[in-house]
DNA sequence: TTGACGTTTGCCGATATCGGAATATGATTG
DNA sequence: CAATCATATTCCGATATCGGCAAACGTCAA
């Protein structure tokens, strides 16, 4: 096995900062491919693989509407990701006790 | 260009189950890297391949303690992402009204 | 049907991953 | 210094990415 694949799940899609910038600019509304290419100043087919990835882990859906197919949010997958994260929100929040000793250790463990 | 350097930032360092992993493990306190890598079941190299990674966009850190490698949490970097998902809470939270087309449209849209 | 438009897919090259095995580096102890 | 333990690094193969370009597909209008 290589690298997971970056349809695998939530964290993989997300991990790419073209498809981040893309998330953001649909909480703005629905957009057609070409519209959200444009503006992301990426190529239409770009975009459109991108798309694709997100559409695969569930944090896009579109809807046709004419020839144009409108691309909109789905974001209920992140909430996972907020979860975690937020898992460790105490280890950054309050001056945690190990941390101390880490500050203590600063120039001690003078890594790389 | 191909793929984002996994090292590159937190977002492609965490997309990784096993770093994940890690980084849940040492919530619960430092621990060297033979420690880890037992506790998850992979071996020496890897989980030491895994922590350079972790440690190259800071979420991990380590100190001396004889011969071994103390490693401990830094999970400041892990704020950006959360305050990132969180961006979308109110889209997963409220019944947004964008989201109400969407599931309206779920039966046209079927999409594969 | 033919044409035009919007979108997706296929193929390509360059690159970076991940895992495994062997080896090298580092630090401590005798 | 030699030996040992803990960790890091290198090399390798297999694979999957991402971007670009060209071509295929789908849909609507005349």
């Amino acid at each position: 096995m290589a690298r997971a694949a970056t349809t695998s799940d939530v964290f993989n899609a997300i991990a790419e900062q073209q498809r981040r910038e893309i998330l953001v600019l649909l909480r703005a509304g629905e957009g057609p491919v070409t519209e959200l290419a444009q503006e992301l100043g990426m190529t239409q087919p770009g975009a459109s693989k991108h798309l694709r990835v997100l559409r695969e882990v569930g944090l896009v859906r579109y809807r046709r509407a004419g020839k144009q197919r409108l691309y909109g949010l789905d974001p209920r997958g992140l909430r996972g990701v907020h979860e975690w994260t937020g898992g460790f929100e105490r280890f950054w929040n309050e001056s945690f006790d190990r941390l101390d000793e880490y500050v203590q250790d600063l120039k001690q463990a003078r890594q790389e």
